[in-house]
Parts: C-alpha cells; sequence; structure tokens
DNA sequence: GTAATTTTGGACAATAATTGTCAAGAACAC
DNA sequence: GTGTTCTTGACAATTATTGTCCAAAATTAC
C-alpha cells in the first residue's frame, strides 16, 4: 500500500490493476459510473459501505481502506483550517481519552 | 485551559467565569438561546465564526478555541469507526506531506 | 482515418442534514 | 406565588448531499 494515497488514488489502482472497467466496477458496486468517476478522482466522498464491497470484489486490505477513507475526510476537515495540526493532536489526545473513559 | 475540554465545556466555563446569562450571551452572538444552549452542551455544531466573536468577548484564546472545536469535529467523525485512531495517524501523515508540497 | 469503448462533466430532481426560530416546560432564587 | 435562567422539542427554511441521466471528451481498437 502507497502511504498518503487517497481512498479514490487506492480505488483506482485496485480497479486497474485487476483491469475492471469503471463502468462494471461501478454496476458490481451498485452505482452511476460517473459517481464512481468522480469518487475515484475525489470530487465526491464514497459512502462508508463501499469500503466492505471494495474489499471483498479485489479481496484487498479493508482496513487500508477504511484507513485511506477516514484519513481523507478528516484531512479534507482541516487543511485550510488555522491550527489544523493541533486540532489533530488534540483530537487524539480526546480519543484516547474517552476510549480510557468507556472501559 | 482544561485539556480534553470540549468546545461547548470551554464556551461554558468562559461564560460562567464571566457571570453572563446564557440569554444575553446569545443576543451578543447574535443567536437564539436555545441554540447557544445546545451548542454548550455540544448538542449542536458551533459556527466557526463563533470563535472570533467569543475570543474577543471574553478575551480568550482564539487558538485555544479554535483547536477544541476543530478536535471535537474530529472526535465526532471517527469515534465509533473502525481504525479510527490509525486513521487519525494518517491523517497527520497526510497533511505533512501536503504542506510540503505546497511549499 | 472511423468506430467502439471508456471516462468525464454538467445539469437536475430527490433526499437528507443543518440552521434558525419559536413556545412551552423545568429548575432555581426570591 | 413571581421573576429569571436554562433546556427541550417541534417546526419550517435553508443548505448540502446523493443518485441519475445524458452528452461531450478522451482513449483504445481496428
Amino acid at each position: 500500500m502507497q502511504k498518503n494515497e487517497t481512498f479514490g488514488e487506492m480505488l483506482r489502482k485496485l480497479r486497474e490493476e485487476n483491469e475492471m472497467p469503471l463502468r462494471k466496477l461501478a454496476a458490481l458496486l451498485d452505482l452511476d459510473q460517473s459517481t464512481l468517476s468522480k469518487i475515484e478522482r475525489n470530487e465526491r466522498n464514497p459512502n462508508a459501505d463501499l469500503i466492505e464491497k471494495i474489499s471483498k470484489i479485489f479481496k484487498a486490505s479493508k482496513k487500508d481502506l477504511q484507513v485511506a477513507f477516514l484519513s481523507d475526510q478528516i484531512v479534507y476537515k482541516i487543511l485550510d483550517e488555522d491550527y489544523g495540526v493541533e486540532a489533530l493532536q488534540a483530537a487524539e489526545d480526546k480519543v484516547t481519552y474517552l476510549k480510557k473513559q468507556k472501559q
């Protein structure tokens, strides 16, 4: 897995490695081909349940897909914000704290 | 500043330290008091421009407010997701990578 | 070159999410 | 009791997202 890859890039790579036309993958995923095209180029957000389907079709790592998917969303949210990096760090702390609480 | 505090908690603390009624702060912020009440209890998302106003009213750190605000949004997004913590780490890497590219 | 196939772009309605607003209720002090 | 503050829920208005279609553009095969 390439690092710093977006979900769309991962997906396109998987698809091309498997020499599957976009049109066909779209059918398998039950979505419009133009929508899939946009997802691969990060113009649209994928649905979370795409991950499940894609990992099955291409026997790809669900974790890698999920991490790429979620991290894209996070990056999108903070990239142009002031103190985005600091917020990421703070978010980590908060999550750690909350997960500890839940135990 | 208390760590692991939500934006709402920060705001409420600021308001109470300054002994300002919710109704009055709502007026200053130009929003409905019920909305402000919900923001303080993290039932609603604040607008980004609240931060500016609040930091002026209470002479509070804009950075602290912004970090609390953004990190809340991130936490909310990933808390119940699989591999949320891994995604946070990946997001950091991506942001670092992208910021470097931009130079 | 043409034809076939694949991908992309833009428009659009349907649906979902967010926002602002209101009024009534709960909690507390006096 | 009255007055004040805060919370709750409901609702319409606005905004964002989603799915769908189709034609234009790009790519590939012949």
